[in-house]
RNA sequence: GCCCCGGUGGUGCAGCGGUUAGCACGUCAGCCCUUCAAGCUGAAGAUCAGGGGUUCGAAUCCCCUCCGGGGUACCA
């Protein structure tokens, strides 16, 4: 390390941090970047970077989502050294397929004590609820079956009367650990209650598959939201009895939406998949997502992968709420837009123009032709914030014939003859120039706008709109020499035709 | 309600005991100029949430208040 802004304490031994989503849905932007910085941890201290899926909840379980997240982190550019497809010393690494190592774990905790079996129904439970409620006491399992019989237990579950495990907590003091980001905390225990270790469907809740999986996957430093530091207590409880270690806990601050309140749906875009889809780059997203509750600690913003892998560091992660700025974003993708080479974007642009709604006209032939874009991919590069804007910018030079506002080609000062014999003797240039490409194109046309005691903005003005239809397109020249001299002719003498019939109507 | 964590220009971040409070996005203006961008210059914009302390000195440390967020499940 040369620069040393890299070099945190535990920046040296190789860590093992995991990655555990959820398979419930399309990957979150918060839950992408815990998994950045658990990537770049184990890419700068030589580690692993392990992917486990959290699939314990059956019912918000989706069964697509698994794909939706190897795809994603793809995109991004986070490849895993252990989990799915991959495998792994501690494979398997989707939890349903672990269940016997939390069962065991489960009757470990039951045999020493720490926990027992419960058979309060649902509703019994929802009694206490209301009545510690009404009481304004702090709603929480009371214990009932702390002391149940073990032959009630059985006849319970002889009649098929759900049976879940809880853990058993300290009857009062509090707890205390450490969290790298926000130093000590401590939690009283008389804020909790016994909770469930294993549901009556046999599977963990996360409070148990957690703590065991990263036991057993040798998890060293573990990376999760700010919401899961309130947990963290029951967490340190089950490690204690089951004689575990801690690993070291990082709590990432939240991502928020501009108005503070938590990043959801209705702020718009909020999964990875959608910001693909809406043209960001991939690199760009990595770069800005690391900086959403990270700082290299200098006033670098726009850092290439590796720049970030070299600067990070746990102790920077700042502790107060990250807000995602999607201007800001915008700002940065244009930055990465216009760092490619004219190849690169247009490859990268093909699918976004091929796409049905949203690209270029269904009337233009799939597949674009590679090397046409790549001509026209200069005149609008430094006009992206998306991949997606482009379709808009490049259209006109796919339309087979422009039909310009009459209106439109007239500029001020001008009239409708004016323009029409102005345009005239462009026709001429266009015609005769030689070759046809830009430098002469300009050159003969700021002649002839003196020669016509035209300003060059009146006549390129004019002109603009008889090639493009627009009255805001990139440069003019540029433009004509893409779209090649046959092309341009057509639609200037298609323009004077149309100010001559609206001179006619008129 | 209770518990935990935050609060620096409009926005995102840096600064964590002594700075004219720094950078970026955005905004506005100028330059460039064929429009729009991009680029370059510059400007406006902050009682560092508020109030008490500690200190020679506080955005930085302590306390209180207010505001925001998170948690309080057989969800993760």
């Amino acid at each position: 390390m040369t620069t040393g802004s890299g070099t945190s304490p535990q920046s040296g031994a190789p860590m093992r941090v995991r990655f555990a989503p959820s398979p419930t849905g399309a990957l979150h932007v918060g839950t992408v970047r815990t998994a950045l910085y658990d990537w770049i941890l184990a890419r700068k201290t030589g580690g692993r970077f392990i992917l486990r899926i959290e699939d314990t909840d059956q019912e918000r379980f989706v069964p697509e989502a698994e794909q939706i997240i190897f795809e994603s982190l793809r995109w991004i550019g986070l490849d895993w050294d252990e989990g799915p497809g991959v495998g792994g010393p501690h494979a398997p690494y989707v939890q349903t397929q672990r269940r016997e190592l939390y069962q065991a774990a489960a009757r470990r905790l039951i045999e020493s004590g720490a926990a027992y079996e419960c058979d309060c129904s649902p509703e019994r439970l929802e009694e206490v609820r209301k009545k510690q409620e009404a009481l304004k006491l702090a709603p929480g399992y009371d214990g009932k079956c702390r002391r149940r019989d073990p032959a009630e237990l059985a006849e319970s579950r002889r009649q098929g009367r759900p049976v879940v495990v809880r853990m058993k907590l300290p009857p009062a003091g509090d707890v205390s650990f450490v969290d790298l980001v926000r130093g000590k905390v401590t939690f009283s225990w008389a804020t909790m209650s016994d909770f469930v270790i294993l549901k009556s469907d046999g599977l963990p809740t996360y409070h148990l598959a957690v703590v065991v999986d990263d036991h057993d996957m040798k998890i060293t430093h573990v990376l999760r939201g700010e919401e899961w530091i309130a947990s963290t207590p029951r967490h340190v409880l089950i490690h204690e009895k089951l004689g575990y270690q801690m690993p070291v806990m990082v709590h990432l601050p939240l991502l928020l939406a501009p108005d503070r309140s938590k990043l959801s749906k209705r702020h718009g875009a909020t999964s990875v998949n959608e910001f693909r889809d809406a043209g960001f780059l991939p690199e760009a997203m990595f770069n800005f997502l690391a900086l959403m509750g990270w700082s290299p600690g200098d006033d670098r913003e726009v850092m290439t992968r590796q720049e970030i892998v070299d600067a990070f560091s746990l102790d920077r992660i700042k502790d107060s709420p990250a807000i995602f700025d999607r201007t800001k974003l915008e700002w940065m993708n244009g930055v990465y837009i216009r760092q490619l080479t004219p190849r690169q974007l247009a490859e990268r642009l093909i699918p976004f123009l091929e796409q049905s709604p949203g690209g270029l006209p269904p009337s233009v032939p799939r597949p674009l032709d590679i090397g046409y874009l790549e001509k026209s991919v200069p005149l609008v590069q430094d006009r992206l914030k998306t991949l997606r804007d482009a379709a808009d910018l490049i259209d006109f030079l796919y339309a087979p014939e422009i039909r310009p506002e009459p209106a439109e080609v007239v500029q001020k000062g001008m009239t409708v003859a004016t323009t029409a014999s102005s345009l005239g003797r462009s026709l001429q240039v266009l015609r005769e120039a030689e070759p046809f490409e830009h430098p002469v194109l300009d050159a003969r046309h700021r002649a002839l706008a003196e020669e016509l005691g035209l300003k060059t903005g009146q006549l390129f003005g004019a002109l603009r709109v008889a090639i493009t239809g627009k009255k805001v397109a990139p440069p003019l020249f540029e433009t004509m020499e893409v779209l090649g001299r046959k092309l341009c002719v057509e639609r200037v003498e298609r323009a004077i035709d149309a100010l001559g019939r609206s001179e006619a109507r008129a």
